[in-house]
DNA sequence: CCTTGACTTAAAGTTTACTTTAACTTATAT
DNA sequence: ATATAAGTTAAAGTAAACTTTAAGTCAAGG
């Protein structure tokens, strides 16, 4: 099985752009060519996801960039390889957690617009006992 | 109670330059000043605490300069507000069903790292039945 | 054969979100 | 009083991640 470049960028939901520009900072080694064409082997798709999943959870280029040379290198990097990945799922961990500190945030404005829009005014809203009660300042996650 | 702009800052876990750079931006509004120096009364400290929410939250600073200058306008904007926040929320709830997504992923490298250090190499790893199958292509989110 | 659409490159341009610099003023501590 | 720390501005600089442009090559359909 084969994939063009528009195959693979629809995959990942970029543009056809976008991947020639990974292509070009080194974070799709070994495509092959046929007349200066990109062909995507199975390895190449599968290695793509890899990238997707990274690039999704906010992991720079210049970081993708050292996995991918860490893959090159082949079985002895293996457990670098293995401490990177960890710190990634550390960090997606790290992101959701922060996430659901802010969606509280929200849920609290959410229910604060309501409660003006049933008043007509937002004069006193403040004082008016919420289902959750307003967070805690210390609380906030630090980056 | 009153706040120097190190103290938001700090809260906001941002330099000062960076607040100097939103006050530009028109995300600070009525921040007063005495002998020019700005002084964040409790109404400011609690404005920084809902742009640090949007803004961890990755609302672009443009929207959320949209956000302050609705606030600008008062009551006749409430709904409008409303509207914005519930968006908001959901974009988080997506941020959240991805980054789990792409977690399971993660997780999957990691068993298969670990497996390929106890094996003491890569090759053939992919054919050894893993705890959790291979995930489907068509489950990739789209962005 | 010819057009249309997809592919190619290198290089320049764009956007976002800061960050740094320089020159200066104000506040705090000894 | 004086040094140091923290505040101020406008403007230029930076970094990351694309995006666009220009000029071309290649493959398929009519």
């Amino acid at each position: 099985m084969s994939y063009s470049i528009k195959d693979v960028a629809d995959m990942m939901g970029v543009t056809t752009s976008t991947l020639r520009y990974y292509d070009k900072e080194g974070l799709l080694p070994d495509v092959e060519r046929k007349n200066g064409i990109r062909v995507f082997e199975d390895k190449d798709f599968k290695w793509s996801r890899v990238l997707n999943c990274l690039k999704n959870t906010n992991m720079p280029i210049k970081k993708i960039k050292e996995y991918v040379d860490l893959a090159q290198k082949g079985d002895s990097t293996l457990n670098e390889r293995y401490q990177l990945i960890k710190e990634q799922k550390a960090n997606i961990l790290a992101q959701i957690e922060q996430l659901n500190y802010y969606l509280k945030e929200i849920e609290y404005k959410e229910w604060y617009y309501e409660t003006a829009i049933e008043r007509g005014t937002e004069k006193e809203v403040e004082s008016v006992s919420s289902p959750k009660a307003t967070l805690d300042i210390d609380q906030i996650p630090k980056k």
